[in-house]
DNA sequence: ATATTAAAGACTTTTGTTATCTCTAATAAG
DNA sequence: CTTATTAGAGATAACAAAAGTCTTTAATAT
């Protein structure tokens, strides 16, 4: 079990966005360049990202993505499922199987993690790493 | 991302084992036989959980498998680890990137998850199942 | 109108899971 | 010690999902 190359690529973009400077778009060139990824493979990746309302895209000249809503209610879950959906990650695998108890405690640790991950937001990420940015200028 | 098939039939076999009466020792054939699985398929899962030290095994006449510690001891991580290994979901996409802090959110989210799973006993569901039996019974 | 950029869809490749088959090794019982 | 019985190992096949490419279409700013 392993969360998909995608998934990845996705946290990564985002975290770029939004540490751009506001309401500036870019295009799938540079995000694709910073993680040495084909344009056409991540630009799947962003109509996800699109679909789910994270971010906008305008085509055209000039065109590009940015961050669509504020960067304080984006959260890991989110960009998560844009990616790999929202179907659980534990199915009882016996047939009439109502309220498999094995499955209730999978359900759980699943249902926890996802939580936690909806509390964390990727704004957090980027104050952290401008941080990190000062403290190493100022050596 | 999803859990393997296998970690499913193999936390069903564990649940069935520990259920059973002390000591006695089972074959594949039944194993498979009320999860509807090929013998010679689950004997592979079988085979990870007896390399994990959770079952042992003895071939010949009147062998078969057997829970090996108590099953006081054997968490849901324990056998999710046999089946699945303990590589990590999730790793920066993006090389020489030592310290990634989206990595950072991740990986304490699966620890916490872990944690959590690790506290969760098989024994536990074999009880309660026995319980509900004995309601359905004495209807 | 045109250059530019995203979106959509078909398609290929790669990878991992799932599953089967065959052969070998171990062991209990007669 | 031989035989029936059961697990283990290894090769391989079938399948599915993920990863990635290519081509065409749609939208938009200048």
């Amino acid at each position: 079990m392993k969360y998909s190359n995608a998934t990845n690529y996705a946290l990564h973009t985002m975290v770029y966005l939004i540490w751009l400077p506001k309401a500036s778009t870019v295009g799938v060139q540079e995000l694709a360049e910073f993680q040495k990824l084909s344009p056409t493979y991540l630009s799947k990746i962003l109509t996800k990202l699109t679909k789910a309302g994270l971010i906008e895209s305008t085509p055209g000249a000039k065109g590009g993505y940015k961050i669509s809503k504020s960067p304080k209610e984006i959260s890991f879950l989110d960009v998560i499922i844009a990616i790999e959906g929202e179907s659980n990650l534990f199915n009882c695998s016996i047939h009439h199987n109502e309220g498999c108890l094995i499955e209730k405690v999978m359900r759980e640790s699943e249902d926890n993690m996802k939580e936690e991950l909806s509390n964390r937001l990727l704004i957090d990420i980027v104050e952290k790493m401008e941080l990190q940015k000062q403290a190493k200028e100022s050596n």
